[in-house]
DNA sequence: AGGCAAGAGTTGTATATACAAGTTGCGATC
DNA sequence: GATCGCAACTTGTATATACAACTCTTGCCT
């Protein structure tokens, strides 16, 4: 599920130059060794260490970055993409970006933070299987002193990287999830619901309000990681989704 | 709002040689000259008429397909795309792909198909200036014999490319949207909501379930081609988004 | 100390070339 | 007439090179 440097098929081909070095690249992220924003060996470096024509190591460096995965910079270099300037997800970070880049008053407020048993939705969206231990955390977004969303998320521990997983009790996971490597994937899911007693309550609507709900999956190699529910009332709320091409 | 052929800002540099070659190769497309699966010049044929290097050349068509206007394949040629082969529409047109790739039996229904006079709300939303012709159709969609999605189209005449108003008249809007231009943009709108009574009537739901309601609008590059509302009952049908990077 | 200039390093554009690999159509052969 | 094979064409990969454009640091000069 996971980035795959190959163009490839399943023939045992003789993989090209340029993927070579791209799995190189993406083995030393999704490793943590190479964090956002670190810098990747130059155009001249990879040329050297590999072996190859400068040409050949700037594809590899060039395809990277048209996936989302590099950002370059002329005269300074090339280095890893932060989450922010990956389009892909871009949907669902809509509904917050949205919120803030209007001026409006945002605040979010934490509300829950510990380990569960999940319900059997999730531990089928999570593919779990030896009862792995699930991390739940609730985020109440607002607007203007109303409530706008509710975000809940479940993360998989088991398959959040070491290098993560070594300060995990002092950061969120909601900070996890912001902070995750480029190469992560994710699914999304959007359904119009009537939300349960519960979500009505907190976020202090009708029960009869009809809401957007967005499921995100996010995967990594190694299967789902996490799942984050958001729910918004459609009459607070819209969601945009400008793709352009 | 068309594609750009330029990455460069707003100075006046002297713009790259594959710019130039990507802005002619799009130039025709729009135009309607290059239809779709249309063979474009190959790598030689572009070498010599811009008396440029293969390379240059090769460049153009390479970040035209990568943008998916155009298709390459190794031996054959270059061609424009076709409408199916762009991702960009993914998620909308997943509602009608995942339903007949089921294997469901899938059956659609012209209701409607007419000038109209719009209301303010799809004014706005199409831009209309000077009482421009719209032209109107409703689709319903079924499932099983369960009316499962109305799709409402609404089409400003006057920015359809004349290569397709010639025939206008004998391919309707359902036809035009699904034939246009691979250059089209495409910006989409999803919100919840409870359907109005009429909708309700053709969907065969209660006035309180759920909807999803996703309005596309289609812009070329003179304004807002078509706006499509679909919507969708949410015990009926989920949008599922599938966005990989 | 501050500012400017030079230079090293990096990415962007462009050319010329070579061979590999896949597609298509034409022609020779059976 | 049908089929096979080759030739022509097209895209894919790779190299070597040159210069332009931009960034950042270093060191010199004022």
């Amino acid at each position: 599920m996971t980035i795959n440097a190959s163009n490839s098929s399943t023939k045992k081909d003789k993989p090209a130059k340029y993927t070579i070095i791209k799995q190189y690249i993406c083995e030393h992220i999704e490793s943590g060794e190479w964090p956002q924003n670190a810098k990747v060996p130059s155009e001249n470096e990879l040329t050297q260490q590999f072996d190859v024509s400068r040409m050949t190591a700037r594809r590899a460096l060039q395809e990277l970055t048209e996936q989302g995965i590099l950002v370059r910079s002329q005269g300074a270099g090339t280095f890893v993409a932060t989450f922010k300037s990956q389009s892909s997800l871009l949907e669902i970070r809509n509904i917050s970006d949205e919120i803030s880049d209007r001026g409006h008053q945002h605040k979010a407020k934490q509300l829950v933070l510990r380990s569960i048993a999940v319900t059997d939705e999730i531990a089928i969206l999570l593919n779990l299987k030896n009862n792995e231990d699930v991390f739940y955390s609730e985020i109440l977004h607002y607007e203007n002193d109303d409530a706008i969303q509710l975000e809940q998320r479940f993360v998989n521990i088991s398959l959040v990287p070491d290098y993560l997983l070594q300060n995990f009790t002092i950061i969120t996971p909601h900070e996890y999830l912001s902070s995750v490597a480029p190469l992560t994937e994710a699914t999304h899911e959007i359904e119009a619901i009537l939300a349960s007693d519960e979500i009505c309550q907190q976020l202090d609507i009708q029960p009869t309000t009809p809401c957007l709900q967005v499921k995100r999956r996010t995967w990594s190699k190694q299967g789902v990681v996490s799942v984050a529910i958001l729910t918004s009332p459609g009459d607070k709320y819209r969601l945009g989704s400008h793709l352009k091409f």
